[in-house]
RNA sequence: GCCGAUGUAGCUCAGCUGGCUAGAGCAGCUGAUUUGUAAUCAGCAGGUCGUGGGUUCGAGUCCCUCCAUCGGCUCCA
């Protein structure tokens, strides 16, 4: 007999080599039918793995995360069964479970699978699947593994293979399949109950752009049908929200193919949108002690050259600008720093004077590759709201989490909740990506690392997303597919103050090297307004607004009275607009509602007569009668509330 | 840049296997209506079918080039 411990502490005694699916059936039948996965002494094992020890074991059912991780997992497994036998000769490589489903890479050869494809994928699926044959995993050793595959000519297998060692090789069967693979299954295929072939997709084998381009198919699976139908219907949920659409219908931005690709045209309403974020932001920078600059679109190459990232970015960038002089090249600004450097350089600084907050609106021009390129997300013409703080070293723990504090308050103020604070360190392995001594980056992330962690941010680690330069603290949101976006960021640098020989004096009458942080609460208005677009919908915090009200008057009788109504939000800063279109109210209201406009103000016999106004609010309805003070009362209080102040 | 898909009016879309002057709804314009909390009615106008080439008696429809967009990969100072 062995003991096992169960997350509830209670200690179950069962016979040697029982499976968690026997300590489930143990609890209840009921529960040993939704077991799909466990984990044994905190590792992954198969419900059918016996159990040789005394140890703690977790049960897992497709509602936790690790249950979801071997539903899709195995849900690879079978997608691979179905290709391979409609497509004779197709080389499997490697299937994952992701975030919201799971994938696998495929070599078909001269075959490809297009959209048309899937439901013959499905079906198969489903057919294979309904056979509830059982996931078993066997060990093998490296010669027979290999041999299985250098047979079959896969050579990615075998590129695998050859990277395991022997003795912890297992391959995994069901049906007539097999497949290399680590382990981690449901029971059997038969759970699958519903399966969907999402999206067909170029991946390079092991990621690298090098390799042979292979195609994915994308999948995503479920214990039933209906669950299926929900998760589809949740995305068709996510793409309203998308920003694309919402900024062409909210009439925000555009983009034109005469102007050229990922270059976008703000349009009024979105231009004066992005306006009133800056002023937001200017006013909390000033109280934090900023002081703006401005620096040209262009600067010599020279000046990219001494940065250091004509070398790292010259190639891929938008080429040189030439002039009637031989020899003078100039390259669209790709960043601010090198300016700001320039600008620190204007005059001698005594420690005391130190540190000096730069900012700047600036626009940069970056040459993404075409196929990068992603609405207002990623674009080639953008607007950091950036900075660059030069202290002394001294001072760089307080600036940095003065920083901290900035970027939290314009996330807190803009209703961003969920983020991730992501510590981008270098690569462990290869530092030459790097400019810059081994000892100053260690210096910059530790700066980063005490910060983020006396400030009490929750924060993950990612080795190899430093900038070429220093590393950063990037926060990451989620758009409305639950693809991720860096936002803020904070930067660490060294090397840069070294490139432009900044010095100030210091107590000791002796030249020092300033250490420089880059920072971008909002990381550029393109992003941030197309993440906050998605985030609220459309229905921005009233203060950012382009349009806070609607006055509709029931007939052309009651004009004047909405332009007197009109006249006197616009006095106390409310903008207003007026529907005079001979139109019923009811369409007049529909309208108001389908632009999002965050208040409606009715007007007609009864309002003009008594001086007030009929309000209903966007989303919600009719609120009843206010005077027009206390109507602007209200809306003076919202904005209020949402604009916090820093 | 790479793989796959898509491109018809300002927007959303129809147009079957190539066949007369390319359709609809919404938006727009004109007129009627003067309206009380999510779409009043009628009329009009609007497209060199993304671009350039080719096949054909004939191309929105088939083929090729390029451009743009979408889903991924790679990249993101």
């Amino acid at each position: 007999m062995i003991k096992i411990t169960l997350p509830d502490g209670s200690i179950k005694e069962v016979a040697k080599n029982s499976t968690p699916f026997d300590v489930a059936r143990s609890i209840s039948e009921g529960l040993a039918r939704v077991i799909i996965s466990a984990k044994f002494n905190g590792t992954t094992v198969e419900t059918v793995t016996p159990l040789t020890t005394d140890g703690s074991l977790v049960l897992y059912t497709f509602d936790s995360p690790e249950g979801k991780n071997a539903f899709w997992h195995s849900s690879a497994h079978v997608l691979a069964q179905a290709v391979q036998e409609l497509y004779p000769g197709v080389k499997l490589t490697i299937g994952p479970a992701i975030e919201n489903g799971f994938y696998y890479d495929l070599d078909l050869g001269e075959n490809s699978i297009s959209e048309n494809d899937f439901p013959a994928i499905e079906k198969k699926f489903l057919e294979l699947a309904r056979g509830k044959h059982a996931f078993q995993l066997r060990a093998v050793s490296k010669a027979d593994a290999l041999a299985k595959y250098q047979a079959e000519g896969n050579e990615f297998k075998v590129e695998l293979i050859e990277n395991l060692a022997d003795g912890e090789i297992t391959f995994c069967d069901h049906s007539d399949f097999t497949d290399l693979c680590r382990g981690g299954h449901i029971p059997h295929t038969g759970l699958i109950k519903a399966v969907k072939v999402m999206s067909a997709a170029g991946a390079y084998w092991r990621g690298d752009e090098k390799n042979k381009q292979l195609t994915r198919l994308y999948g995503v699976s479920f214990p039933k049908q209906k669950m299926l139908t929900e998760h589809l219907a949740l995305l068709e949920e996510a793409k309203k929200r998308d920003h694309r659409k919402l900024g062409k219908e909210l009439e925000l931005f555009t983009f034109s193919q005469k102007v050229g690709q990922g270059l976008p045209l703000w349009l009024p309403k979105g231009a004066a949108l992005r306006e009133r974020l800056e002023q937001f932001l200017k006013k909390a920078q000033k109280k934090a002690g900023y002081e703006m600059v401005m620096t040209p679109h262009i600067g010599q190459k020279e000046l990219y050259v001494t940065s250091g990232h004509y070398e790292k970015y010259g190639e891929d960038s938008f080429q040189p600008i030439k002039t009637p002089k031989m020899d003078e090249e100039f390259l669209l600004k790709p960043m601010n720093c090198p300016h700001h450097c320039e600008v620190y350089n204007y005059k001698p600084y005594s420690y005391k004077d130190l540190p000096k907050r730069f900012a700047e609106f600036g626009t940069v021009y970056r040459y993404e590759q075409s196929g990068e390129l992603h609405g207002m997300t990623r674009v080639r013409s953008f607007t950091q709201d950036d900075a660059h703080i030069f202290c002394t070293p001294e001072q760089l723990d307080q600036e940095f989490k003065d920083v901290i504090d900035l970027v939290l308050y314009v996330f807190k103020a803009l209703g961003f909740e969920d983020f991730t604070a992501q510590v981008s360190l270098r690569d462990k392995e290869n530092h030459d990506k790097y400019i810059g001594s081994d000892e100053n980056w260690d210096k910059a992330e530790q700066a980063i690392i005490n910060a983020s962690a006396e400030k009490g941010l929750k924060t993950v680690v990612e080795y190899g997303e430093a900038a070429f330069y220093g590393p950063k603290l990037d926060f990451m949101v989620k758009d409305a597919l639950g693809r991720s976006w860096q936002l803020g960021t904070i930067q660490v640098d060294y090397n840069l103050p070294e490139r432009f020989d900044l010095t100030y004096k210091g107590a000791d009458n002796a030249s020092h090297r300033p250490v420089m942080i880059h920072r971008a609460p909002f990381g550029s208005m393109e992003r941030f307004i197309a993440v906050l677009l998605e985030h609220t919908g459309g229905n921005f915090p009233l203060w950012l607004m382009p349009e806070q009200v609607i006055i509709l008057p029931i007939s052309d009788k009651y004009q004047k009275y909405a332009k007197k109504v009109s006249e006197l939000l616009e006095n106390s800063e409310i903008r207003a607009l007026i529907d005079s279109r001979s139109e019923k109210t009811g369409r007049k209201i529909r309208d108001a509602e389908v632009k999002k406009i965050p208040y409606m103000i009715i007007v007609g016999e009864k309002e003009e007569g008594e001086g007030t106004v009929s309000i209903r609010k966007h989303g919600e309805g009719d609120l009843g009668s206010f005077s027009i003070e206390a109507f602007i009362k209200l809306v003076q209080e919202e904005v209020n509330s949402t604009l916090v102040q820093f």
